[in-house]
DNA sequence: CTGTTAGCGCCTTCAT
DNA sequence: ATGAAGGCGCTAACAG
C-alpha cells in the first residue's frame, strides 16, 4: 500500500477534471456546501484522496480576500503579565498586517462579571473572532454563548470558562500548576520542617483557586511535614499583599515555604526581603518580569511558574484564524506549556 | 505625532498611484531590485510608510507559485528525540503541502564528520534549505559554509556548529541547560553530602561538552558539598550506560546525584533501579519520551530537561521559509526554551 | 444540481 | 529607468 507521492503542482482544475466535473463542483465538495449530488461528491473525494490534494493556501486566502478582525477582551491596569500579552500582539502587527488581520485590544480595570458581560455584549456583529481573559461567572457564561450564537467565534484565554461552548481555551492546567508549585516548594524545603503560606489575589477568580486547589493537594499528600496556613487574598496589589505577607511572616517564625499564586510579587517579595529570611524561605511564584527576573537571580525567589504571554497572543490569533477559514486546529502547537523556569533557564 | 491607522484595504496599486509610478515600480523598490531612480525610490518609500503598507502575503505567494524544497539531515537510529523531531515534521504535512513546500528527511545513522559533509555536498542546488543536525567539526563547517556559497539557506538544529556561517541556530543554550542541570541536582539534593556522577554519550559531542560544562560550574561554584566524579562516556546507547552506572553505583556508596546528558536513558535508570537506591539517587536526564515520563511518574527520576521536538521541527521549517521569502525572522517566536519537565508539569 | 467566468493582489516578462 | 499586461489557483456570483 504505497502512499502517492502528492504531486505538488496538482491544482482544483485537475481534480475536477480527473472527476469529470466542473471547478465549482469540486470547490463545493471541499468545503461541504450543498447542492452535490453523493455520486459526484464521491468521485470527486476519491480524485482528492487519490493524490492527496490540498489547496493552495495562498490561492484560497487571495481569492476570499476579506478583512478580518479580532478582538481581545482583557482587563490590564498593573497586571504586567496582561501588558506582555498586548505588547506581543504589537510585535505582530507586520505579520498581522500582511494577512489583513486587524486586532483590537479592548482592555478595562474593572474586575466585575457583569460589567464584562455588557462589553462581550457589545461585540456582536463586529468581530470574526474574540479572545477573552474570562471570569468564570453565570453572566459572563450567558455572555459567551451568545456571542457565539451570533455568529462570532469565541476563544477563552489565560482564565477559562469550561461551562460555556467557547471552542478552544489558549492557556495553562492551572490545577496543575499549582501542584507543580506545590512539589517544587516541597521538594527545594528538603528535610525541614516547618509552615508554608500562600498569598493569592482572589479565591474568587478561577485560575487562583485551581493553582492553591493543586498546591494543597500535593503538600498535604507528599509532605506531611509541612504545615500549610490558610491563603491569604492580596487582590494582586503589591502593597496590599506586602501587609499580608509581613503579618504572616510576623505570626510564624517558622515559616519555610511561600507561594505566590498571582500577581502582586513585589510587595511580597519586598515583605521577605525586609524580614532578613529570604535565604531560608523556598519563595515560589507565578510569572517571568523584570521583578521576578531579579528576585531569581538575587535568589530571594527560587523558581518562578511561566506561561509563555508571547505564545498565548499568537495562539489565540492562530486559533481564531483557523476557525474562521474552518482549517483544522494544530493542537500540539497551541497547547501552552506550564514552564518551570530557575536561575539557569531564563530566557 | 500619530501614527496612520493603516488601512487594511490598501494594495500596491494605491501606492503607485501615489507614488505617481506604475505597479512594477512599486515591485521593484519593494524588493530592492536596482534599476530605479533614488528620486523615485524615495518617493514610493515615502508613500509606503505613509500607510504603514505590507503587501498582502498570500497574493505574494500565489504569484510567486513556485515549489519550496527543504531538507533535513540528521543521524536518528534508535534516538528518540530526533525521532520525535521526524514524527513532528510528518505531522507538519498537511500545513506544508498546502504551501507547496515539500520537506525531505535525509537521515543516516552514521556518527562521522566526513560522511556528514559528503551528504552535505550532495546537497547543492537541490533544495531551497537545508537543516542539519550537525557535528562540530571543520569538516562540516566548510561543507555547510559551500552549501551556503552555493545558494541554500542553512540553519543548525540541536546542535550548532557556531564557526560556520549558518544564518539561524534552532536549539537550546547547551551551557545553560546543563547549568539548569546542576542547580536542580544541587538543590533538590539539599543539604546532604556525597558524590555526584555524570553519564554522557561522549564528550566529542559539542551539546554534550557543553553540558557536562555547564552542570560542573554550578556544582563546583554553589554546592562544595558535592564531588562531582569524571564523566562516564555512555555512546548514547543503553546496554552501555547500564554497565557504566552501575559500575558508578557500586564504587560509590555515597552516591546521591546523577545527570544523565544524553540518551541512554533507559539503561541509567536500569541501573538507578535495580541497585535499590533510587530513592536517595536525585537523578536528572535530558528529553521526554516514554521511558523518562514513566520514570518521573514512579519517582526514579526527579526531573527532565527538555527541548520541545515539535517547536523545533516547526521553528526550523518556519525560518527557512522566511529566508527564502526575504522576509524577517520572529527570533522570539523561534527561540527554543530549556524546559523543566517534573512529575507535575508534564505536557 | 452543475458549469462559466470575473476577479482577488502581486510578480514577472516583455515593451518602451 | 519605467510601464503594460498576463497569469498564479481559488472563490463566489451568476447562468443554465
Amino acid at each position: 500500500m504505497s502512499r502517492p507521492t502528492p504531486n505538488p503542482t496538482l491544482t482544483l482544475k485537475d481534480i475536477a477534471r480527473e472527476a469529470g466535473v466542473s471547478l465549482a463542483t469540486v470547490d463545493r465538495v471541499l468545503h461541504q456546501r450543498p447542492g452535490v449530488r453523493p455520486g459526484t461528491v464521491k468521485r470527486v473525494r476519491d480524485a482528492i484522496e487519490r493524490h492527496d490534494f490540498r489547496p493552495l493556501a495562498a490561492a484560497a486566502d487571495l481569492a476570499r480576500g476579506r478583512t478580518i478582525r479580532f478582538a481581545f477582551v482583557m482587563r490590564v491596569g498593573s497586571n504586567l503579565f496582561m501588558q506582555q500579552i498586548l505588547s506581543h500582539l504589537s510585535d505582530m502587527k507586520g505579520w498581522l498586517s500582511a494577512r489583513r488581520i486587524v486586532v483590537e485590544a479592548i482592555t478595562t480595570d474593572i474586575f466585575n462579571p457583569e460589567t464584562l458581560a455588557r462589553t462581550l455584549d457589545s461585540l456582536h456583529g463586529r468581530f470574526d473572532g474574540v479572545a477573552v481573559v474570562a471570569l468564570d461567572h453565570p453572566g459572563v457564561r450567558t455572555a459567551i454563548d451568545d456571542l457565539i450564537d451570533s455568529g462570532t467565534h469565541v476563544v477563552t484565554l489565560v482564565s477559562d470558562v469550561p461551562s460555556s461552548r467557547r471552542l478552544h481555551y489558549v492557556g495553562i492546567e492551572n490545577i496543575a500548576a499549582g501542584r507543580t508549585a506545590g512539589t517544587l516548594v516541597g521538594r527545594l524545603i528538603g528535610p525541614r520542617k516547618g509552615k508554608v503560606a500562600i498569598v493569592a489575589g482572589s479565591r474568587g477568580l478561577r485560575d487562583h483557586a485551581e493553582r492553591i486547589f493543586g498546591f494543597g493537594q500535593v503538600l498535604s499528600s507528599e509532605f506531611p511535614q509541612l504545615e500549610v496556613l490558610a491563603p491569604a487574598e492580596g487582590r494582586d496589589e503589591d502593597n496590599l499583599s506586602e501587609d499580608l505577607t509581613a503579618r504572616l511572616l510576623g505570626a510564624h517564625l517558622d515559616l519555610i515555604g511561600l507561594y505566590n499564586v498571582g500577581a502582586g510579587t513585589q510587595g511580597v517579595a519586598k515583605a521577605v526581603i525586609d524580614s532578613g529570611r529570604a535565604s531560608e524561605i523556598v519563595f515560589v511564584g507565578h510569572d517571568l518580569t523584570n521583578f521576578t527576573r531579579r528576585l531569581l537571580l538575587r535568589g530571594v525567589m527560587d523558581a518562578v511558574i511561566v506561561q509563555d504571554p508571547g505564545h498565548e497572543a499568537r495562539a489565540a490569533v492562530r486559533v481564531l484564524l483557523a476557525l474562521v477559514r474552518r482549517e483544522p486546529i494544530l493542537l500540539e502547537q497551541e497547547k501552552i506549556r506550564i514552564d518551570i523556569i530557575m536561575r539557569d533557564n531564563m530566557p
